[in-house]
DNA sequence: AGCCCTGTTGCCGA
DNA sequence: ATCGGCAACAGGGC
C-alpha cells in the first residue's frame, strides 16, 4: 500500500497519537528496527509525540526529547491507532493517553524503524531526493535532463524524486498516454512540463480520496489493478479507451499500461 | 489440502 | 548502468 498519498493518510491517522503521553512501550518484531531496542524505549517511553511530517514514503514522528521517530512502511506497513481491536501484524504498540493505542504494522516484516536527531542527515543517509509534492517545475525538469532510462524508472527513482512507487507510477503515465518504456530524453519539454503537473494532481487527487482504490475517479487505472494481478477478465478493459490493458516489465517492475492510447 | 503465482517496498551483487 | 534475486508473508487460482 504505502506510497506518498498512503504515508499521507498515515501521517493524518498518526496525528490522533500527539501530545498524549507514551505510557507503554511493546516491541513485538524486532526484524525492522534499524535502532536498538534500548534505544527505541529510552526515547519513547514515558515521552510524547509533538507533531509530525513526511517526506516521500517516510514518516516522521517528532518527540518531545528532540528525536525523531522515522517510520518506512515497505510493502504492506501502516499506523493503527485504535481503543480495543487489536489489529494483526503489529511491530511496535504504544498505549498513549487514556487506552488508546498506537501501533505500526507489518505483514511482511518489511519496513524499518529508526531513531535520529537530525533529518536533514538522515535524508541525505537514505539516498533521498526531493519530495514529490515539493519539488518544483523547475528543479523537476533539471532531474529529467540527466536521465538516460525509461520514464517509469525515472519517476520511481527514489533519489532523484521521493514519494512514488510502482502504482502511482503507472497511473501517472497512464493519465497522460504515455508507454512506461518511453525514454526520458524522448518527451519534448512540453510533455515533461504536463508529466509534472500530472505527478501533482495525481498525488493530491490520491490523497483526497484517502489513498483508498475504489474511491478514485473513475478513469483511474489504480481501481482495476487489483482484479488485473489476478487475471480477470472482466478487467482488462481500459476505463479510458476501452484498449486492452497489458502488462509488462519495466526497470524489474511490473508495469500495466492501455496498449492503445499509451504510446 | 497444497502448490504456484503475484505483489504496494528497498538492497545487493554480478 | 541495468538486471535478477532476495527479504517475508498473504491470498487467489487451480
Amino acid at each position: 500500500m504505502p506510497e506518498l498519498p498512503d504515508v499521507e493518510i498515515f501521517r493524518k491517522r498518526a496525528r490522533k497519537a500527539l501530545n498524549k503521553k507514551i505510557k507503554t512501550v511493546n516491541i513485538k518484531q524486532k526484524k525492522i528496527l534499524k535502532t536498538s531496542e534500548s534505544t527505541l524505549r529510552k526515547h519513547l517511553n514515558g515521552n510524547k509525540f509533538t507533531g509530525t511530517s513526511r517526506h516521500g514514503k517516510y514518516l516522521f514522528m517528532k518527540i518531545n526529547d528532540g528525536y525523531l521517530l522515522a517510520l518506512h512502511f515497505g510493502m504492506t506497513g501502516e499506523i493503527s491507532y485504535y481503543k480495543k481491536e487489536k489489529p494483526k501484524h503489529i511491530v511496535l504498540e504504544m498505549e498513549v493517553g487514556d487506552k488508546y493505542n498506537f501501533a505500526v504494522i507489518s505483514i511482511r516484516k518489511l519496513g524499518e524503524i529508526d531513531i535520529t536527531d537530525n533529518l536533514k542527515k538522515f535524508l541525505k543517509n537514505k539516498n533521498l531526493g526531493k519530495d514529490a509534492l515539493s519539488i518544483n517545475k523547475k528543479q523537476f525538469l533539471k532531474l529529467t535532463e540527466k536521465s538516460k532510462g525509461s520514464i517509469k524508472t525515472f519517476l520511481m527513482d527514489q533519489s532523484k524524486i521521493a514519494g512514488i512507487g510502482n502504482i502511482y507510477t503507472d497511473e501517472i503515465l497512464f493519465q497522460l498516454g504515455i508507454h512506461p518504456k518511453k525514454k526520458v530524453e524522448d518527451l519534448e519539454e512540453k510533455e515533461l512540463e504536463k508529466l509534472f503537473e500530472k505527478m501533482k494532481n495525481v498525488l493530491k487527487e490520491a490523497i483526497k480520496h484517502s489513498a483508498i482504490r475504489e474511491k478514485m475517479p473513475r478513469n483511474y487505472l489504480i481501481k482495476k489493478r487489483a482484479d488485473l494481478a489476478h487475471n480477470k477478465e472482466k478487467a482488462d478493459k481500459c476505463p479510458k479507451c476501452g484498449g486492452k490493458i497489458k502488462n509488462i516489465t519495466v526497470g524489474g517492475r511490473s508495469a500495466y499500461f492501455c496498449s492503445k492510447h499509451q504510446k
